[in-house]
DNA sequence: CGTGAGTTTGACCGTTTGGTCAAATCAAAG
DNA sequence: CTTTGATTTGACCAAACGGTCAAACTCACG
Protein backbone atom coordinates (compact mmCIF):
# COMPACT_ATOMS: atom_id res chain seq x y z
CA UNK A 1 0.00 0.00 0.00
CA UNK A 2 1.59 3.23 -0.85
CA UNK A 3 2.41 5.34 2.04
CA UNK A 4 0.20 8.70 3.41
CA UNK A 5 3.06 10.44 2.50
CA UNK A 6 2.37 13.14 -0.30
CA UNK A 7 2.17 10.89 -3.42
CA UNK A 8 4.53 10.20 -5.81
CA UNK A 9 4.52 11.09 -9.45
CA UNK A 10 4.23 7.15 -10.39
CA UNK A 11 1.14 7.13 -7.30
CA UNK A 12 -0.41 10.12 -9.05
CA UNK A 13 -0.11 8.81 -12.72
CA UNK A 14 -1.21 5.51 -11.81
CA UNK A 15 -4.55 6.38 -9.92
CA UNK A 16 -5.52 8.73 -12.38
CA UNK A 17 -5.09 5.85 -14.70
CA UNK A 18 -6.85 3.68 -12.75
CA UNK A 19 -9.74 5.73 -12.36
CA UNK A 20 -10.29 6.18 -15.75
CA UNK A 21 -10.10 2.61 -16.50
CA UNK A 22 -12.43 2.31 -13.70
CA UNK A 23 -14.98 4.44 -15.24
CA UNK A 24 -14.99 3.02 -18.42
CA UNK A 25 -15.31 -0.54 -17.10
CA UNK A 26 -17.99 0.31 -14.57
CA UNK A 27 -20.26 2.34 -16.39
CA UNK A 28 -20.47 -0.01 -18.98
CA UNK A 29 -20.82 -3.42 -16.85
CA UNK A 30 -22.16 -2.32 -14.06
CA UNK A 31 -20.24 -2.94 -10.79
CA UNK A 32 -20.74 -6.69 -10.56
CA UNK A 33 -20.40 -7.26 -14.20
CA UNK A 34 -16.59 -5.43 -14.00
CA UNK A 35 -14.26 -7.68 -13.31
CA UNK A 36 -10.44 -6.58 -11.29
CA UNK A 37 -8.86 -7.56 -14.22
CA UNK A 38 -10.67 -6.19 -16.67
CA UNK A 39 -9.95 -2.81 -15.18
CA UNK A 40 -6.22 -3.63 -14.64
CA UNK A 41 -5.84 -4.02 -17.89
CA UNK A 42 -7.84 -0.98 -19.22
CA UNK A 43 -5.59 0.74 -16.68
CA UNK A 44 -2.23 -0.91 -18.17
CA UNK A 45 -0.84 -2.46 -14.83
CA UNK A 46 -1.32 -6.03 -13.29
CA UNK A 47 -4.18 -6.91 -10.80
CA UNK A 48 -2.06 -7.64 -7.66
CA UNK A 49 -0.37 -3.66 -8.77
CA UNK A 50 -4.25 -2.72 -8.92
CA UNK A 51 -4.45 -3.90 -5.27
CA UNK A 52 -1.60 -2.07 -4.19
CA UNK A 53 -3.20 1.30 -5.22
CA UNK A 54 -7.02 0.49 -3.92
CA UNK A 55 -7.69 -2.00 -1.23
CA UNK A 56 -10.22 -3.41 -3.15
CA UNK A 57 -12.93 -3.33 -6.22
CA UNK A 58 -15.61 -1.53 -3.62
CA UNK A 59 -12.94 0.98 -2.78
CA UNK A 60 -12.27 1.96 -6.42
CA UNK A 61 -15.78 1.49 -7.34
CA UNK A 62 -16.48 4.53 -4.27
CA UNK A 63 -13.75 6.75 -5.54
CA UNK A 64 -14.85 6.64 -9.00
CA UNK A 65 -18.33 7.49 -7.97
CA UNK A 66 -17.17 10.27 -5.19
CA UNK A 67 -15.25 12.35 -7.91
CA UNK A 68 -18.33 11.65 -10.13
CA UNK A 69 -20.64 12.92 -7.74
CA UNK A 70 -18.48 15.95 -7.07
CA UNK A 71 -19.09 17.73 -10.68
CA UNK A 72 -22.40 16.10 -11.32
CA UNK A 73 -24.38 18.68 -9.29
CA UNK A 74 -22.50 21.65 -10.53
CA UNK A 75 -24.81 22.89 -13.51
CA UNK A 76 -27.70 22.91 -10.82
CA UNK A 77 -25.88 24.90 -8.32
CA UNK A 78 -24.87 27.41 -11.27
CA UNK A 79 -28.38 28.02 -11.39
CA UNK A 80 -28.57 32.31 -10.48
CA UNK A 81 -31.51 33.94 -8.54
CA UNK A 82 -30.30 37.40 -9.85
CA UNK A 83 -30.89 35.93 -13.60
CA UNK A 84 -33.59 36.19 -15.99
CA UNK A 85 -35.96 33.21 -14.71
CA UNK A 86 -36.73 31.77 -18.29
CA UNK A 87 -32.93 31.72 -19.68
CA UNK A 88 -31.24 30.47 -16.56
CA UNK A 89 -33.31 27.81 -16.10
CA UNK A 90 -33.02 27.36 -20.51
CA UNK A 91 -28.80 27.89 -19.46
CA UNK A 92 -29.20 24.74 -17.16
CA UNK A 93 -31.04 22.27 -19.60
CA UNK A 94 -28.53 22.98 -22.02
CA UNK A 95 -25.66 22.53 -19.82
CA UNK A 96 -27.09 18.90 -18.13
CA UNK A 97 -27.62 18.16 -22.22
CA UNK A 98 -23.88 19.28 -22.83
CA UNK A 99 -23.04 16.72 -19.97
CA UNK A 100 -25.07 14.00 -21.64
CA UNK A 101 -22.86 14.48 -24.71
CA UNK A 102 -19.46 15.30 -23.21
CA UNK A 103 -19.42 12.61 -20.23
CA UNK A 104 -22.04 9.75 -21.41
CA UNK A 105 -19.64 7.09 -19.07
CA UNK A 106 -20.58 8.84 -16.39
CA UNK A 107 -24.24 9.82 -16.63
CA UNK A 108 -24.40 6.08 -17.61
CA UNK A 109 -22.31 4.93 -14.46
CA UNK A 110 -25.13 7.01 -12.66
CA UNK A 111 -27.94 5.56 -14.31
CA UNK A 112 -26.52 2.10 -13.24
CA UNK A 113 -26.35 2.96 -9.80
CA UNK A 114 -29.35 4.27 -9.54
CA UNK A 115 -31.28 1.80 -11.63
CA UNK A 116 -30.04 -1.02 -9.52
CA UNK A 117 -31.43 0.74 -6.22
CA UNK A 118 -28.86 3.14 -5.35
CA UNK A 119 -27.31 0.54 -2.50
CA UNK A 120 -24.12 3.23 -1.90
CA UNK A 121 -25.45 6.57 -2.85
CA UNK A 122 -28.71 6.70 -1.17
CA UNK A 123 -27.50 8.64 1.76
CA UNK A 124 -25.69 11.59 -0.69
CA UNK A 125 -28.89 11.60 -2.41
CA UNK A 126 -31.34 12.48 0.16
CA UNK A 127 -28.81 14.74 1.57
CA UNK A 128 -26.92 16.60 -0.50
CA UNK A 129 -28.94 16.44 -3.83
CA UNK A 130 -32.43 16.97 -2.16
CA UNK A 131 -31.08 19.98 -0.34
CA UNK A 132 -29.39 21.76 -2.92
CA UNK A 133 -33.08 20.92 -5.19
CA UNK A 134 -34.79 22.28 -2.37
CA UNK A 135 -33.04 24.99 -2.51
CA UNK A 136 -33.31 25.49 -5.98
CA UNK A 137 -36.94 24.71 -6.23
CA UNK A 138 -38.01 27.29 -3.89
CA UNK A 139 -36.27 29.38 -5.88
CA UNK A 140 -38.04 28.72 -8.96
CA UNK A 141 -41.32 28.58 -7.04
CA UNK A 142 -40.51 32.46 -6.31
CA UNK A 143 -39.62 33.50 -9.72
CA UNK A 144 -43.72 31.30 -10.45
CA UNK A 145 -45.45 33.41 -7.88
CA UNK A 146 -43.68 36.52 -9.14
CA UNK A 147 -44.97 35.37 -12.82
CA UNK A 148 -42.43 35.28 -14.72
CA UNK A 149 -42.50 31.63 -15.66
CA UNK A 150 -45.59 29.98 -15.78
CA UNK A 151 -46.80 27.72 -12.98
CA UNK A 152 -45.89 23.72 -12.73
CA UNK A 153 -44.61 21.81 -9.97
CA UNK A 154 -41.09 22.49 -9.65
CA UNK A 155 -40.19 19.37 -8.66
CA UNK A 156 -40.90 17.36 -11.44
CA UNK A 157 -39.88 20.57 -13.62
CA UNK A 158 -36.50 19.35 -12.19
CA UNK A 159 -37.35 15.54 -12.90
CA UNK A 160 -38.19 16.54 -16.05
CA UNK A 161 -35.13 18.47 -16.93
CA UNK A 162 -33.05 15.17 -15.56
CA UNK A 163 -34.77 12.52 -17.56
CA UNK A 164 -34.75 14.19 -20.75
CA UNK A 165 -30.99 15.45 -21.08
CA UNK A 166 -29.51 12.01 -19.31
CA UNK A 167 -31.97 10.09 -21.71
CA UNK A 168 -29.47 10.72 -24.20
CA UNK A 169 -26.46 8.93 -22.81
CA UNK A 170 -28.08 6.58 -20.86
CA UNK A 171 -30.32 5.25 -23.59
CA UNK A 172 -27.87 5.83 -26.85
CA UNK A 173 -27.72 2.84 -27.93
CA UNK A 174 -31.79 2.75 -28.32
CA UNK A 175 -31.59 6.27 -29.65
CA UNK A 176 -29.09 5.80 -32.33
CA UNK A 177 -31.47 2.34 -33.41
CA UNK A 178 -33.98 4.23 -33.99
CA UNK A 179 -32.72 7.61 -35.57
CA UNK A 180 -30.07 5.61 -37.74
CA UNK A 181 -27.01 7.85 -39.14
CA UNK A 182 -28.76 10.94 -38.02
CA UNK A 183 -26.91 12.25 -34.59
CA UNK A 184 -28.72 12.73 -31.59
CA UNK A 185 -27.24 15.75 -30.76
CA UNK A 186 -28.21 17.66 -33.94
CA UNK A 187 -31.33 18.32 -33.08
CA UNK A 188 -31.98 17.24 -29.45
CA UNK A 189 -30.95 20.64 -28.18
CA UNK A 190 -33.43 22.58 -30.43
CA UNK A 191 -36.22 20.54 -29.69
CA UNK A 192 -35.48 20.64 -25.97
CA UNK A 193 -35.45 24.17 -25.97
CA UNK A 194 -38.75 24.79 -27.02
CA UNK A 195 -40.17 22.50 -24.98
CA UNK A 196 -38.98 24.48 -22.19
CA UNK A 197 -39.85 27.80 -23.52
CA UNK A 198 -43.36 26.42 -24.28
CA UNK A 199 -43.93 24.69 -20.80
CA UNK A 200 -42.50 27.83 -19.05
CA UNK A 201 -44.02 30.92 -21.13
CA UNK A 202 -45.31 33.16 -18.58
CA UNK B 1 -35.18 -31.72 -19.19
CA UNK B 2 -38.96 -31.41 -19.49
CA UNK B 3 -40.35 -33.05 -22.71
CA UNK B 4 -41.55 -31.06 -25.66
CA UNK B 5 -45.09 -32.64 -25.23
CA UNK B 6 -47.93 -30.05 -23.63
CA UNK B 7 -46.52 -28.64 -20.81
CA UNK B 8 -47.83 -30.41 -17.20
CA UNK B 9 -49.54 -29.08 -14.39
CA UNK B 10 -46.59 -28.71 -12.70
CA UNK B 11 -44.09 -27.04 -15.30
CA UNK B 12 -46.47 -24.47 -16.06
CA UNK B 13 -46.37 -23.35 -12.13
CA UNK B 14 -42.75 -23.50 -11.98
CA UNK B 15 -42.07 -21.81 -15.22
CA UNK B 16 -44.17 -19.22 -14.24
CA UNK B 17 -42.69 -18.93 -10.65
CA UNK B 18 -39.10 -18.55 -12.44
CA UNK B 19 -39.99 -16.29 -14.60
CA UNK B 20 -41.80 -14.20 -11.89
CA UNK B 21 -38.65 -14.79 -9.69
CA UNK B 22 -36.02 -14.25 -12.41
CA UNK B 23 -37.69 -10.58 -13.20
CA UNK B 24 -37.25 -9.64 -9.48
CA UNK B 25 -33.82 -10.42 -9.30
CA UNK B 26 -32.77 -9.63 -13.06
CA UNK B 27 -34.15 -6.08 -13.15
CA UNK B 28 -32.87 -5.62 -9.74
CA UNK B 29 -29.35 -6.73 -9.79
CA UNK B 30 -28.49 -6.95 -13.79
CA UNK B 31 -27.53 -9.74 -15.14
CA UNK B 32 -24.33 -10.38 -13.95
CA UNK B 33 -25.33 -9.48 -10.47
CA UNK B 34 -28.19 -11.87 -10.58
CA UNK B 35 -27.35 -15.06 -9.45
CA UNK B 36 -29.02 -18.60 -10.07
CA UNK B 37 -28.87 -19.26 -6.22
CA UNK B 38 -30.83 -16.05 -5.93
CA UNK B 39 -33.46 -16.88 -8.68
CA UNK B 40 -34.14 -20.29 -7.44
CA UNK B 41 -34.63 -19.37 -3.92
CA UNK B 42 -37.08 -16.00 -4.83
CA UNK B 43 -38.62 -18.87 -7.23
CA UNK B 44 -38.43 -21.52 -4.16
CA UNK B 45 -36.65 -23.99 -6.19
CA UNK B 46 -33.46 -26.00 -5.90
CA UNK B 47 -30.83 -24.50 -8.26
CA UNK B 48 -30.64 -27.98 -9.87
CA UNK B 49 -34.18 -27.92 -10.66
CA UNK B 50 -34.25 -24.65 -11.93
CA UNK B 51 -31.75 -26.15 -14.64
CA UNK B 52 -34.18 -28.85 -15.20
CA UNK B 53 -36.56 -26.39 -16.68
CA UNK B 54 -34.21 -23.74 -18.46
CA UNK B 55 -30.73 -25.04 -19.61
CA UNK B 56 -28.83 -21.76 -18.51
CA UNK B 57 -29.01 -18.41 -16.56
CA UNK B 58 -28.81 -17.18 -20.39
CA UNK B 59 -31.93 -18.62 -21.36
CA UNK B 60 -33.69 -17.32 -18.35
CA UNK B 61 -32.79 -14.03 -19.00
CA UNK B 62 -33.73 -14.66 -22.76
CA UNK B 63 -37.34 -15.56 -21.55
CA UNK B 64 -38.25 -13.06 -19.15
CA UNK B 65 -36.71 -10.30 -21.64
CA UNK B 66 -38.48 -11.84 -24.94
CA UNK B 67 -41.69 -11.59 -23.16
CA UNK B 68 -41.30 -8.07 -21.62
CA UNK B 69 -40.36 -7.06 -25.65
CA UNK B 70 -43.80 -8.81 -26.27
CA UNK B 71 -45.51 -6.24 -24.63
CA UNK B 72 -43.35 -2.82 -23.84
CA UNK B 73 -44.26 -1.38 -27.60
CA UNK B 74 -48.24 -2.23 -26.98
CA UNK B 75 -49.04 1.81 -25.96
CA UNK B 76 -47.26 2.70 -28.94
CA UNK B 77 -48.48 0.50 -31.55
CA UNK B 78 -52.16 1.60 -30.07
CA UNK B 79 -51.99 5.41 -31.15
CA UNK B 80 -54.94 5.55 -33.63
CA UNK B 81 -54.25 7.53 -36.78
CA UNK B 82 -57.87 8.51 -36.83
CA UNK B 83 -58.50 9.76 -33.36
CA UNK B 84 -57.62 13.15 -32.44
CA UNK B 85 -54.09 13.64 -32.80
CA UNK B 86 -53.23 15.77 -29.10
CA UNK B 87 -55.66 13.25 -27.49
CA UNK B 88 -53.67 10.19 -29.11
CA UNK B 89 -50.36 11.32 -28.40
CA UNK B 90 -51.89 12.23 -24.72
CA UNK B 91 -53.40 9.05 -24.11
CA UNK B 92 -50.15 7.01 -25.11
CA UNK B 93 -48.16 9.43 -22.86
CA UNK B 94 -50.75 8.19 -19.60
CA UNK B 95 -50.50 4.89 -20.77
CA UNK B 96 -46.46 4.72 -20.49
CA UNK B 97 -46.96 6.64 -17.64
CA UNK B 98 -48.74 4.16 -15.88
CA UNK B 99 -46.99 1.32 -17.00
CA UNK B 100 -43.96 2.80 -15.12
CA UNK B 101 -46.08 2.63 -12.25
CA UNK B 102 -47.87 -0.76 -12.50
CA UNK B 103 -44.50 -2.39 -14.21
CA UNK B 104 -41.42 -0.91 -12.95
CA UNK B 105 -39.33 -4.40 -13.06
CA UNK B 106 -39.62 -4.59 -16.41
CA UNK B 107 -38.75 -1.11 -17.03
CA UNK B 108 -35.57 -1.48 -14.78
CA UNK B 109 -34.50 -4.85 -16.46
CA UNK B 110 -35.09 -2.74 -19.99
CA UNK B 111 -32.97 0.15 -18.90
CA UNK B 112 -30.31 -2.40 -17.33
CA UNK B 113 -30.09 -3.86 -20.80
CA UNK B 114 -29.99 -0.57 -22.69
CA UNK B 115 -27.72 1.43 -20.59
CA UNK B 116 -24.90 -1.57 -21.10
CA UNK B 117 -25.37 -1.44 -24.61
CA UNK B 118 -27.95 -3.53 -25.05
CA UNK B 119 -25.95 -6.76 -26.03
CA UNK B 120 -28.70 -9.18 -26.47
CA UNK B 121 -31.15 -7.33 -28.01
CA UNK B 122 -30.02 -4.49 -30.11
CA UNK B 123 -31.27 -6.50 -33.50
CA UNK B 124 -34.60 -6.30 -32.37
CA UNK B 125 -34.24 -2.02 -31.79
CA UNK B 126 -32.59 -1.56 -35.16
CA UNK B 127 -35.44 -3.65 -36.48
CA UNK B 128 -38.86 -3.83 -34.52
CA UNK B 129 -38.72 -1.04 -32.96
CA UNK B 130 -37.45 1.52 -35.29
CA UNK B 131 -39.75 0.34 -37.69
CA UNK B 132 -42.72 0.72 -35.50
CA UNK B 133 -41.31 4.22 -34.34
CA UNK B 134 -40.90 4.85 -38.32
CA UNK B 135 -44.42 4.21 -38.71
CA UNK B 136 -45.98 6.05 -35.83
CA UNK B 137 -43.39 9.38 -36.93
CA UNK B 138 -44.93 9.31 -40.21
CA UNK B 139 -48.23 9.89 -38.85
CA UNK B 140 -47.41 12.58 -36.42
CA UNK B 141 -45.57 14.58 -39.25
CA UNK B 142 -49.04 14.44 -40.41
CA UNK B 143 -50.72 15.69 -38.44
CA UNK B 144 -48.33 18.26 -37.88
CA UNK B 145 -48.33 19.29 -41.72
CA UNK B 146 -52.09 19.50 -41.24
CA UNK B 147 -51.91 21.68 -38.62
CA UNK B 148 -53.40 19.64 -35.93
CA UNK B 149 -50.57 19.69 -33.46
CA UNK B 150 -48.22 22.13 -33.52
CA UNK B 151 -44.57 21.35 -35.45
CA UNK B 152 -41.55 19.89 -33.67
CA UNK B 153 -38.79 17.02 -34.12
CA UNK B 154 -41.27 14.16 -34.22
CA UNK B 155 -38.91 11.34 -33.32
CA UNK B 156 -37.29 13.41 -30.31
CA UNK B 157 -40.88 14.11 -28.94
CA UNK B 158 -41.07 10.00 -29.19
CA UNK B 159 -37.84 10.18 -27.21
CA UNK B 160 -39.14 12.79 -24.80
CA UNK B 161 -42.28 10.26 -23.87
CA UNK B 162 -40.21 7.63 -23.20
CA UNK B 163 -37.59 9.39 -20.91
CA UNK B 164 -40.27 11.59 -18.89
CA UNK B 165 -42.39 8.33 -18.21
CA UNK B 166 -39.41 5.56 -17.67
CA UNK B 167 -37.61 8.10 -15.69
CA UNK B 168 -40.43 7.27 -12.96
CA UNK B 169 -39.96 3.92 -12.78
CA UNK B 170 -35.90 3.43 -13.39
CA UNK B 171 -35.16 5.94 -11.24
CA UNK B 172 -37.19 6.02 -8.81
CA UNK B 173 -35.26 5.84 -5.74
CA UNK B 174 -33.42 9.47 -6.84
CA UNK B 175 -36.73 10.56 -6.97
CA UNK B 176 -38.34 9.18 -3.70
CA UNK B 177 -34.96 10.64 -2.01
CA UNK B 178 -35.80 13.90 -3.10
CA UNK B 179 -39.94 14.33 -3.11
CA UNK B 180 -39.73 12.72 0.62
CA UNK B 181 -42.83 11.48 1.99
CA UNK B 182 -44.95 12.91 -1.71
CA UNK B 183 -46.08 9.99 -3.89
CA UNK B 184 -44.00 11.11 -6.96
CA UNK B 185 -47.06 9.59 -9.06
CA UNK B 186 -49.70 12.14 -7.46
CA UNK B 187 -48.28 14.98 -9.50
CA UNK B 188 -46.54 13.42 -12.00
CA UNK B 189 -49.46 12.96 -14.73
CA UNK B 190 -50.68 16.33 -14.46
CA UNK B 191 -47.64 17.70 -14.69
CA UNK B 192 -46.49 15.74 -17.81
CA UNK B 193 -50.22 16.63 -19.48
CA UNK B 194 -49.50 19.93 -18.91
CA UNK B 195 -45.90 19.86 -20.61
CA UNK B 196 -47.70 17.73 -23.80
CA UNK B 197 -50.42 19.99 -24.55
CA UNK B 198 -47.95 23.52 -24.16
CA UNK B 199 -46.09 21.84 -26.47
CA UNK B 200 -47.96 20.32 -28.94
CA UNK B 201 -50.43 22.89 -28.86
CA UNK B 202 -51.02 24.20 -32.29
C1' DC C 1 -51.32 -51.03 -6.63
C1' DG C 2 -47.86 -51.07 -10.01
C1' DT C 3 -45.35 -48.80 -13.39
C1' DG C 4 -43.19 -45.50 -16.18
C1' DA C 5 -42.65 -40.81 -16.99
C1' DG C 6 -42.02 -36.56 -14.72
C1' DT C 7 -39.71 -34.10 -10.92
C1' DT C 8 -36.37 -33.10 -7.26
C1' DT C 9 -32.01 -33.05 -4.97
C1' DG C 10 -27.27 -33.79 -2.71
C1' DA C 11 -22.90 -34.18 -4.11
C1' DC C 12 -19.76 -32.74 -7.18
C1' DC C 13 -16.85 -30.24 -10.93
C1' DG C 14 -14.26 -26.65 -13.50
C1' DT C 15 -13.84 -21.84 -13.96
C1' DT C 16 -13.88 -17.20 -12.61
C1' DT C 17 -13.06 -13.84 -9.38
C1' DG C 18 -11.54 -10.88 -5.50
C1' DG C 19 -7.77 -10.82 -2.87
C1' DT C 20 -2.88 -12.15 -0.58
C1' DC C 21 2.08 -12.59 -0.20
C1' DA C 22 6.84 -13.02 -0.55
C1' DA C 23 10.16 -12.12 -3.56
C1' DA C 24 12.01 -9.37 -7.30
C1' DT C 25 12.74 -4.96 -9.52
C1' DC C 26 13.04 -0.03 -9.77
C1' DA C 27 13.81 4.88 -8.44
C1' DA C 28 15.77 8.51 -5.92
C1' DA C 29 18.72 10.56 -2.50
C1' DG C 30 23.14 10.59 -0.24
C1' DC D 1 27.61 2.98 -6.04
C1' DT D 2 24.70 2.01 -2.25
C1' DT D 3 20.98 2.02 0.37
C1' DT D 4 16.23 2.41 1.32
C1' DG D 5 11.68 2.84 0.35
C1' DA D 6 8.47 2.54 -3.55
C1' DT D 7 6.70 -0.38 -7.11
C1' DT D 8 5.71 -4.62 -9.65
C1' DT D 9 4.70 -9.39 -10.34
C1' DG D 10 4.12 -14.64 -10.49
C1' DA D 11 2.24 -17.93 -7.77
C1' DC D 12 -1.25 -18.91 -4.97
C1' DC D 13 -5.81 -19.20 -2.14
C1' DA D 14 -10.71 -19.43 -0.80
C1' DA D 15 -15.22 -18.37 -2.03
C1' DA D 16 -18.74 -17.88 -5.42
C1' DC D 17 -20.71 -19.30 -9.42
C1' DG D 18 -22.77 -21.77 -13.50
C1' DG D 19 -23.59 -26.12 -14.55
C1' DT D 20 -23.75 -31.69 -14.38
C1' DC D 21 -25.28 -36.19 -12.91
C1' DA D 22 -26.95 -40.22 -10.94
C1' DA D 23 -29.94 -41.47 -7.65
C1' DA D 24 -34.20 -40.74 -5.21
C1' DC D 25 -38.77 -39.36 -5.05
C1' DT D 26 -43.58 -38.19 -6.77
C1' DC D 27 -47.40 -38.23 -9.65
C1' DA D 28 -50.87 -39.73 -12.93
C1' DC D 29 -52.97 -43.38 -14.99
C1' DG D 30 -54.26 -48.05 -16.38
Amino acid sequence: MPSNRAPTRIQKKNRAAILEAALDVFSAQGFRGATLDQIASAAGLSKPNLLYYFPSKEAIHQAVLARLLDTWLDPLRAIDPDGDPLEEILAYVRRKLQMSRDYPRESRLFANEIVQGAPRIEPVLSRDLKSLVDEKTTLIETWMRQGRIAQVHPYHLVFSIWSLTQHYADFDVQIRAVLGDEDPFDAAPAFIDTLYRRLLAP
